[in-house]
DNA sequence: GTATTTATTGCAACTGATTGCAATAAGGAG
DNA sequence: CTCCTTATTGCAATCAGTTGCAATAAATAC
């Protein structure tokens, strides 16, 4: 019936249900290699279901976000975008210039996490953070900029 | 005609204008000692300004946001808030159990910067950050309620 | 299998925010 | 001051996402 044996007994163990809508769009994200919009979903949910309302998949993807299956993260594209939590956690870095998104492993946030652990006794969630800034490229391009109209 | 000669004077020569729409989204800011909404925003706008247009409030935040005067930022109130940039800048820790904002000053996040830096070449925008976990206070609550559980 | 409970769905209405476009007015030149 | 250019505004339409509610169907008990 499911290819998540497991998960759907706990669930069911919870009070809450397994319905087919539910599991299509835990499909689509896992079938994803990339970050998914909700609209990229709905497309792909369609494929099976032709008639499933977006309300579900919206309710779907935050069920599954508060389970802590799925990461919702604004990367800048004008739409959260969606992704199955992956193990081990990264992060990604985003050029408010160019829009490159730069994914990073978890350890480069590892320290802050102690840092706010042992300074405010705060555990913060560092599952998959989108930090905004300049990356190398654009930093450089920049610099070149400035020196020419220096001249 | 301006409390802000200097910034006008700026925008003029970059092209932009000053006009009494801008200049009462800044001050409903400026007044404020505390984050705003876009809702809040507009009221406030409206006492001297009763016609004023939702979207010229909306355009002037993303405006003067583009300039680095205005942070939004999600504080998980449901909401963009709004903030005038601070010298120094702070952060913000938020709870996922209990709501509780608590700001912190950029010290905390000083060495992620210089990581970020060092290690990928990326200048981070971390002027206002909103860091989501769990709050001191409700990870004590937590552990008692699953003491009284095991019992 | 049937009956019962209620989480979840589908739908339509709604909300906060954005966008296209014509009208307006800020700013600069003369 | 008047004239000109065009950034900005006001408005209506639109968009992505949410919500209220009645209908549906998943899960459990029998
Ligand atoms: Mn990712
Ligand atoms: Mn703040
Ligand atoms: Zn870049
Ligand atoms: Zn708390």
């Amino acid at each position: 019936m499911s290819r998540h044996p497991e998960l759907v007994a706990s669930l069911r163990e919870a009070g809450h249900r397994w319905t087919p809508q539910r599991e299509s769009v835990l499909a689509a994200l896992a079938e994803s290699a990339r970050h998914l919009t909700a609209e990229e979903i709905i497309a792909r949910v369609r494929v099976r279901y032709p008639y499933l309302n977006k309300s579900a998949v919206y309710r779907n993807l935050a069920f599954l976000t508060r389970l802590g299956l799925v990461h919702q993260t604004d990367l800048g594209h004008g739409h959260i975008e969606y992704e199955l939590h992956q193990d081990p956690h990264h992060h990604h870095l985003i050029c408010r210039h160019c829009h490159h998104v730069l994914q990073i492993d978890h350890a480069a946030l590892a320290t802050l996490g102690k840092k706010l652990e042992r300074d405010f006794g705060f555990q913060a969630d560092l599952d998959h953070f989108a930090i905004f800034g300049v990356c190398k490229k654009c930093q450089t391009r920049a610099a070149k900029t400035a020196k020419r109209a220096a001249r």
